[in-house]
DNA sequence: CGGAGCCTTCAGTAATTTCTGAACGTACGG
DNA sequence: CCGTACGTTCAGAAATTACTGAAGGCTCCG
């Protein structure tokens, strides 16, 4: 426990594992500090650091996690340095992320609906892909109240 | 309806879509000539010609479709070219891939939870993490229960 | 059994993505 | 105010990923 290196691994793993998900890189191992961090907030000079990055690369890894909610600027401490740290909910933002993508998804299949004819098997096809993102659409806002009433 | 370049137009943007939610560019530009072709099923020849693309990636495609089970191979009628189509539930199959990247992170959480004291912020953090993708793994099925009685 | 057509594999190359380092902006502290 | 410490932006370099084309294998047909 709190071993140091076996922390560091648990943490690059876990920034694989998003990385794989679909998030760049950079953002994830930064989000990773974040989560993996005895201390409640970070700054982007210690992210650097722990990271040995260079100051660009962190710089807009935080500017994309901040622009999705994952993590939130602190109302500065009086110090001169920005302090950041990972939201409440911010899994369920993730997750939600997905909508836009479901969304997405689901336009194609109209587009692609309005260019077939009914009797076209591709007509089939894409209505039964339309449905079925239609139907996601609509069960996800179901599934995070029932997370939020589960977890308080 | 059914004008050839909007419906070209169509299937390249939801490819698009595709490999924007994380999937290879030419795997999604191959599905989508699954969804749109207004045959029943469609030979590797067939989609090298429609996506203007060499045999040699139009392969590779086929075969990391065929691994996720987005599409199924033919019972080979009589032709020496093998014939592919769409499987019923690509869609529901390909949301369940996600069930993947969820477990990773859940085993991602655990790992680091081991790794913590349990007064350590990180510890608490890590712990939510793990709460949230546990209850989304358990809801998955359910989800998709309730789907195939909506959809018969 | 030989030829032709189709598909697969793989090494090399092209394209894209990601990271770095330097120059610039900003704000605090002395 | 000036000097210093951070943070940001952006052009270029590095690394990764994706595609092509050629060589090879398999199967069907004559």
């Amino acid at each position: 426990m709190t071993d140091r290196h076996e922390q560091w691994l648990a943490a690059e793993r876990l920034a694989l594992t998003l990385t794989e998900g679909g998030m760049q890189r950079m953002a994830a191992r930064t989000l990773a500090v974040f989560l993996f961090t005895d201390q409640e907030s970070v700054t982007a000079g210690e992210i650097i650091d722990r990271l040995e990055a260079s100051a660009g690369s962190v710089s807009s890894a935080i500017k994309s996690l901040l622009s999705v909610g994952l993590i939130e600027r602190l109302p500065a401490p009086g110090s001169r340095r920005e302090h950041y740290q990972l939201r409440d909910n911010a899994w369920a933002t993730l997750f939600t992320s997905q909508n836009a993508v479901i969304q997405a998804m689901l336009q194609a299949a109209a587009a692609g609906i309005a260019t077939t004819a009914s009797g076209d098997p591709a007509h089939r096809r894409l209505t039964e892909m339309h449905d079925f993102y239609e139907f996601l659409l609509g069960e996800i806002p179901t599934l995070l109240d029932r997370w939020r009433q589960q977890s308080g």
